[in-house]
RNA sequence: GAGCCUUUAGCUCAGUUGGUUUAGAGCGCUAGCUUGACAGGCUAGAGGUCGGCAGUUCGAACCUGCCAAGGCUCACCA
């Protein structure tokens, strides 16, 4: 038999991929054994496999191997999120490219058309994880939005609301004017730009006075209902109780007095526009003003600007300059550094809205979520994230979870004709509790469904949970032997979104905690340091990497360079590495493969000290590797392993124990 | 603006409560090898005043203070 001098991942992967599926290796039910559990962090359903897909599903591979070595139940769910903003733009997208326009087809007719969508491009990625390995119990593959997790998620609202702890009500939101949606405060990045600073001349009512004011926004001047300045400022003591015009369209405005503005800051006078910004919104309260809304959802303005109708808010700023400037209301105008949020999915600059959405009160359920944190039931690996995680609990605001979309669990708040709502799990219940509230003559056709979807980690705040159908059957023999799961290993750009959420979850419904360790590892970088991207071409294709090194290589190449928490360079040469580890291996087995047996055959003294040898090294790299793994030292673990098999196993042994040329061994 | 983290060989990182470390690993590099498992390999070797300054100590990569560079998270200063 003749014994190829390379190894050849494709051959071999695929074979053995193969058999372990059909021969069910990953399947788990429950038994006498104890169990280990994983959930997979459901990537998005329409997404495709990158490269931080494949570090953080060879980290849970590698756990979840190790564990089923170790003679646990093993249980390593996988499955895809609904990714409702993402998603519903991909298909309005697609229909787009059709000819077809969001708006001129029904809710149902568009949810037709994204379930389509899904069935045909949903699950490649679960298709793709196959091909990197992963040991994932396939059979219970979930979707976020499965009518049982849908129902889940339902179920939940209602409980909360119940409880009182979703509300809903006006309230200044982050405003996608793409995505034409509400956005929680977590989907907003906040980015350092150079802006523009305009000082603006607004005259007094009555006299020929003027008033300079600044800002970064000039179109929103249209929005204005008060110039608000220090009580202590005496620069503008004197014109308490007059009226400043707004320049252009000569709305009279008062004056405020607040020791909010900062006398240092620009010229100590603020222009307020409560509909616009959080801050002036919240002087408005104060100060019982009035509040224009200038901006349609789309970011263009509306009547209520008076001049600009129609124009977007951005080519409004530039031709609003140049008239302010042909009034002479333009004074000067400076570089600024400022920050301004942005949609974490369309990259729209946010718009500070005032909109009726629901919102789930954070106060009471976050802080348990944050001492089991704290007092180390669940652990961070590494722990420096307890700091984070600590700062961003202690300082977490209510949570808007209402979406302006049709994809994703639409929230079950029934409307009356009269203006009154009920929630409810299903209509007839809803109907139910109409009647007995408010009206006994109340027929389905009066009640009208809230339009609106819940956020996407409204659903899978509960993935844990869920998958085991725990919220709906918290009894069922699954939910109780496989929960709560072991480890959770994600990435720490969503441990607000998603991790902090899900310990919420998990203490409310069940009274448990959803993991024990929670491992974050950092992101996957091109060897200068650059984040991956489309844009720059730097982000290999996984596949086409598996391909080319096999999925042992590629895997050992990212693990090698990948210390928890702390971002991996990644470079091919990693993966080389990885291929040539295994050809190593290969060519050991090629090497033994070759020797003849002597069954009769003395074993020489030097092979029994040999053996004696090996054997007490082999134990203590186990030692070794074991302690690493307690840590989550994944890295170093692999590193032993690398050492032992490359130095001690082939270097040493293999040439102690070697037979003479062609003699035949013990 | 607030909080946190990092800085050790060319690169990526270890270095566990300060003392068996004249500071380690992998990759890379240099020089030799057509050696019967493997050139995707073998052998030998070079490389660091542990970011800077000051201090504590008999003794500091490790503790303290200041400074510098990089990064992360949060934040309503127009």
């Amino acid at each position: 038999m003749e014994i190829p001098k390379q190894y050849s991942p494709q051959k071999t992967e695929n074979k053995w991929y193969s058999k372990w599926q059909e021969n069910k290796y990953f399947s788990s039910k429950p038994d006498d054994r104890p169990p280990y559990t994983m959930v997979i962090p459901p990537p998005n359903v329409t997404g495709v496999l990158h490269m931080g897909h494949m570090l953080n599903n060879t980290i849970q591979d590698v756990l979840v191997r190790r564990a089923r070595m170790q003679s646990y139940n093993t249980c390593w769910l996988p499955g895809t999120d609904h990714a409702s903003i993402a998603t519903e733009a991909k298909v309005v997208n697609l229909l787009k490219t059709k000819g077809i326009s969001k708006s001129s087809l029904s809710r149902e007719e568009f949810l037709k058309h994204a379930w389509e969508w899904k069935e045909k491009h949903g699950g490649i990625i679960l298709e793709q994880l196959k091909k990197l390995g992963a040991s994932c119990d396939w059979d219970r593959t979930k979707f976020t939005m499965d009518d049982d997790l849908s129902e889940s998620v339902i179920k939940v609202f209602v409980d909360l609301y119940n409880k009182g702890l979703i509300y809903r009500g006006v309230r200044m939101v982050n405003w996608d004017p793409k995505a034409l949606t509400a956005l929680s405060d977590e989907e907003v990045i906040h980015k350092e730009l150079k802006s523009k600073f305009y000082y603006l001349q607004y005259k007094i009512e009555g006299s020929d006075e003027y008033v300079t004011i600044a800002t970064t926004r000039p179109e929103t001047i249209l929005g204005d209902t008060a110039i608000c300045v220090h009580p202590d400022d005496e620069r503008y003591a004197h014109l308490k109780g007059k009226k400043a015009l707004v320049p252009l369209i000569n709305r009279p405005i008062p004056f405020i007095f607040d020791d909010y503005v900062d006398i240092e800051f620009g010229t100590g006078a603020l222009k307020v526009t409560p509909a616009h910004d959080i801050n002036d919104y919240n002087l408005g309260i104060k100060h019982n003003l009035k509040s224009i809304d200038i901006f349609n959802d789309n970011g263009t303005l509306n009547e209520n600007a008076e001049i600009f109708i129609g124009e977007d808010r951005f080519v409004v700023r530039e031709k609003i300059v140049e008239s302010l400037k042909d009034n002479n209301h333009l004074v000067k105008v400076e570089e600024i550094v400022n920050s301004v949020g942005f949609s974490e999915r369309t990259d729209e600059v946010i718009e500070p809205k005032l909109s009726l959405q629901w919102f789930l009160k954070m106060e009471k359920i976050s802080k348990p979520a944050l001492e089991v944190v704290m007092n180390d039931t669940i652990k961070f690996h590494p722990p420096k994230f307890k700091n984070i995680y600590r700062h961003w609990m202690e300082n977490v605001r209510d949570w808007c979870i209402s979406r302006q979309l049709w994809w994703g669990q639409q929230i079950p708040a029934y409307y009356l004709p009269d203006g009154n709502f009920v929630v409810a799990e299903t209509t007839e219940k809803a109907l139910e509790i109409a009647r007995e509230k408010y009206n006994q003559d109340l027929n389905i056709e009066d009640l009208k469904q809230d339009e609106d979807v819940l956020d996407t980690w409204f659903s899978s705040w509960l993935w844990p949970i869920s998958v085991f159908d725990g919220i709906r059957n918290p009894d069922n023999k699954e939910f109780k032997y496989y929960y709560p799961t072991n480890d959770l290993v994600t990435a720490p750009e969503i441990l607000f979104f998603w991790v902090a959420r899900m310990i919420m979850a998990g203490l409310e419904f069940n009274g448990e905690i959803p993991f024990k360790n929670v491992y974050l590892h950092g992101i996957v970088r091109d060897k200068h340091g650059r984040k991956m991207s489309k844009s720059l071409g730097n982000s290999p294709d996984p596949i086409g990497l598996i391909e080319q090194f096999g999925a042992d290589g590629v895997r050992v190449g990212m693990l090698l360079s990948s210390p928890a928490g702390n971002d991996l360079l990644f470079d091919e040469s990693l993966c080389e590495q990885g291929r040539n580890f295994c050809n190593k291996i290969w060519n050991a087995f090629r090497l033994i493969k070759g020797w003849e047996i002597n069954k009769n055959q003395e074993q020489s003294e030097e092979a029994q000290i040999a053996y004696k040898w090996f054997k007490a090294n082999f134990n203590k790299t186990l030692e070794t590797i074991n302690n690493h793994f307690e840590k989550f030292r994944i890295a170093d673990a692999l590193m032993a392993v690398y050492k032992l098999i490359w130095d001690d196993f082939c270097s040493w042994y293999l040439e102690m124990i070697k037979p003479p040329y062609q003699q035949p061994i013990d």
